[in-house]
DNA sequence: CTGAAAGCGCTAACAG
DNA sequence: CTGTTAGCGCTTTCAG
């Protein structure tokens, strides 16, 4: 391992001065600096990363929490994340937690231990408390989830008016009889497409029958399976909204096997615009949300954090988009 | 920011003692180890883990380097890596090149800075000399791919013979004009699902007709492009063979839109059972690569180098299976 | 513009 | 079983 030493060395000057070399170059003079240059390169030399860091204190990496790597809307954000960070010569350290809110308090080591700058987290299961006093320590931002209350940096859409708008358009196609799958209660972003479903309706004098309502799992099965509940009452539905693509695309399987065509007799509206929705037959008519921005914009903020200009702890919400394909039928008309 | 001496202090230790009692606890007497353990609760002390690894000269981090993050296939391949990574207590930093070979080089730096232990590679497009002076100098396996005739780590199915066994199906079935819509034969992994094609083929006697073979791009789009060239030929194939699952499913869509049905007038096969093979209409027959398993053993070989155990530089080639599914028609006759 | 020197916080011989 | 001590390789004052 050839260190710096030995570059000073064999350039005649001292380790300092390779120091500047390296970092400020502009502070050597030209012909020092080249006697330098050519010594780093006559030794390939490469700097010992870990000291510097050690030195500086500052490990320019930043660790992205997410809750489940196989789910490619939650993929789309760290693609922006990762353009955004190496942009800015920071490299992203991967955690897992598969859903388990004790593998998060794991990672915060990480945070906590200088192993990192800052931290990304896709979802905050752990509790209030720990989450807020880590954000006072650390810079932090939340993505694709909030918190309500807490002021803490983050990125997401707002999923009432998204909700709302899926909902709308299956109105505005004449339907009346429109039920709702929804994600796990217990995430807010499920109780929040709950309610964009819940006001479209109300606002459009149409009552919510409760049976029309039904939780689902966020799996294509779960979306199956509830379809099937809804398919064997007697006034069944004649639109769904489900709170993501892969139920949607459950349902639109149900009704299929049942001998329904989508969009004919029966209209299906999903949520996140994953890859899939566009190859599926019939093609899924979505919410997208825009997550190569939502990462551009998190990595963003934090790089804001991490170097002390934030502003000010700020939370944004970026618009989403209803991407009408084949699955509810005619244009809107209204 | 509480350091090592505060806590050797307030225990009345050496900081060597400390040091014991976080690393090798039983090497210290009960009494001060508790002592030491009640001064680093209450001041809450937190390791300072960038000290220690540029004294251990180790970083517990290693870098994994995918072409495209967006790819469900690599997806499954790191959640493997990371699940042994993080049983191990290593970190994942994740390094995208887009496809870029410069990007590919950047990202080697980390390792000859030391920044990372290790680094798992999905495909190297890097010159075959800079690869070679990698792998002799650092820890490095190859996943996904391999290359001939450099001994380096890798683990891989075989794409040849699992290509075979997806034909020697279709020729079960009784198809014998059976078209193969290949990917870019710049990879290495192309070329040989081509070549396991051609081969159970020849294996039955059946004559390769060079207009059944058509190179596509490993996208839905172009899947669905070759296929309407093959349907416009005087005598269209009854059976395609398709290099991965997107291209499968472009073909079937080009087949539904002209009024043929999958498997009734077509039978296909995909390759690599991504997740929404199974959802797709219809179910997608595939060869599945068991890329979890791949991602883990990846993992394994090169923890195993880092530690120096290195039985030896080994290449694994793991076992793949036919996934049959609503694809191709009826289950296998022979 | 350059060099000397003092650490960053931790670990690992080596003594005792 | 515990303390002393000498660094890991780099950065950054402070002098000159």
């Amino acid at each position: 391992m050839v260190k710096m030493s030995d570059v000073a060395k064999l350039a005649n000057v001292s380790t300092a001065t390779v120091s500047r070399v390296l970092r400020f170059p502009e502070t050597v003079k030209e012909e020092t600096r080249l006697k330098v240059l050519k010594a780093i390169d006559d030794l390939e030399y490469q700097p010992n990363i870990l000291a510097r860091q050690l030195r500086r204190n500052e490990t320019n990496t930043i660790l992205v929490v997410v809750p489940n790597i196989m789910n490619t809307v939650f993929l789309g954000i760290i693609e922006g994340i990762e353009a955004e960070a190496s942009k800015n010569n920071y490299k992203v350290l991967l955690g897992n937690t598969n859903n388990e809110v004790d593998n998060e308090y794991g990672l915060i080591d990480l945070l906590k231990q200088k192993q990192t700058d800052g931290m990304i987290l896709f979802s905050a299961r752990m509790e209030r408390k720990r989450l807020l006093e880590l954000c006072e320590n650390h810079p932090v931002v939340l993505t694709m989830d909030y918190i309500d209350g807490l002021k803490i940096p983050s990125v997401s859409i707002d999923n009432i008016s998204s909700s709302r708008k899926a909902v709308q358009h299956l109105i505005s196609l004449g339907h009346t009889r429109i039920a709702h799958i929804s994600g796990p209660f217990k995430y807010a972003s499920s109780k929040d497409r709950y309610k964009g479903y819940e006001q479209a309706m109300l606002h459009n004098d149409l009552k919510i029958d409760s049976m029309l309502v039904q939780e689902g799992l966020f799996t294509f099965e779960s979306g199956y399976n509830q379809m099937l509940k809804l398919l064997a009452m007697e006034h069944p539905p004649t639109a769904i909204f489900a709170a993501n693509d892969e139920m949607a695309m459950g349902v639109i399987k149900a009704a299929k096997e049942r001998g329904l065509n989508v969009p004919n007799d029966l209209a299906v509206v999903g949520f996140d615009n994953i890859s899939f929705s566009s190859i599926f037959d019939p093609a899924l008519t979505t919410i997208a949300q825009p997550v190569y921005k939502m990462g551009e914009l998190s990595m963003r903020l934090l790089l804001d954090q991490i170097r002390g200009n934030s502003q000010m702890k700020s939370q944004y919400i970026l618009e989403s988009d209803l991407v009408i394909r084949e699955s509810c039928g005619g244009r809107e008309t209204s």
